[in-house]
DNA sequence: GACGGATATATCGCTGACCGATATATTGGC
DNA sequence: GCCAATATATCGGTCAGCGATATATCCGTC
């Protein structure tokens, strides 16, 4: 349920707003405050982020987390970290009106309590 | 915004179940009911129906609507009436559950208000 | 010192869903 | 007689979703 592009994109969005994060704990974020219903794959994250960047509503920089012995000069482990842009912040307060005003539609069926039998 | 075959689905059996209706009607209460926000095409409603109707959720008959004067013995205009089958209020009230959950799970991100700026 | 599981980022391309465009026919108002 | 509205129906190109896959580091433990 629910690994739709739409709803990741609130969901990134919305994770961003709280402040920067990157793409592993955007994963582990999201499984946790959805109780383990939202499942941000790879396939899915990954290139969500990369749009995002393209659109400007992130922006991103690396990080390299290095080992607890710094003798050695190799690279270290690589972090890339997210921000939410001013753009982005716009972006998801649409989102939030959209999604919202979906509820509202949706709401206006599901809330109805069934008739009794027979034609209209 | 939301003609996904998802919701629509939600939708049409969600009219269904106040009594029978047929396509056309369905798209007119489907747009009156969310102030035009939804608009169940023909393109998406009558695929839509036929899938239901293969899946035993809705059954189906038609109907004859003849013109005021009977004197022709034409066919006169068709209409096919759709009503929900018992399994068809069983996935119904599915649907709504899966819907409600969805909600809980969106909710549970944007409800959160954002923090003030800097890195987790 | 090497193995495995967790951490971390990233791309590719198959499948199949979506729905705009289109077709057909009747009815009613002007 | 014509046009808009009523009414049902199919088709197939486009595009997106995301499972599968690749790569590399880190750390505990045996």
């Amino acid at each position: 349920m629910l690994t739709g592009n739409e709803s990741a994109e609130l969901v990134v969005l919305s994770l961003l707003s709280e402040g920067a994060s990157y793409g592993y704990q955007l994963t582990k974020d999201a499984a946790a405050r959805s109780e383990g219903h939202l499942r941000l794959t790879p396939g899915v994250l990954y290139p969500l982020l990369r749009q995002l960047e393209n659109e400007g509503l992130i922006t991103s920089s690396w990080d390299t987390v290095r080992a607890e012995d710094a003798e050695d000069a190799g690279e270290g482990r690589k972090r890339k970290w997210y921000r939410l842009s001013p753009k982005g912040k716009r972006r998801l307060g649409q989102r939030v009106a959209a999604y919202e005003s979906l509820r509202r539609v949706i709401d206006a069926f599901v809330g109805v309590r069934p008739r009794e039998e027979g034609t209209r």
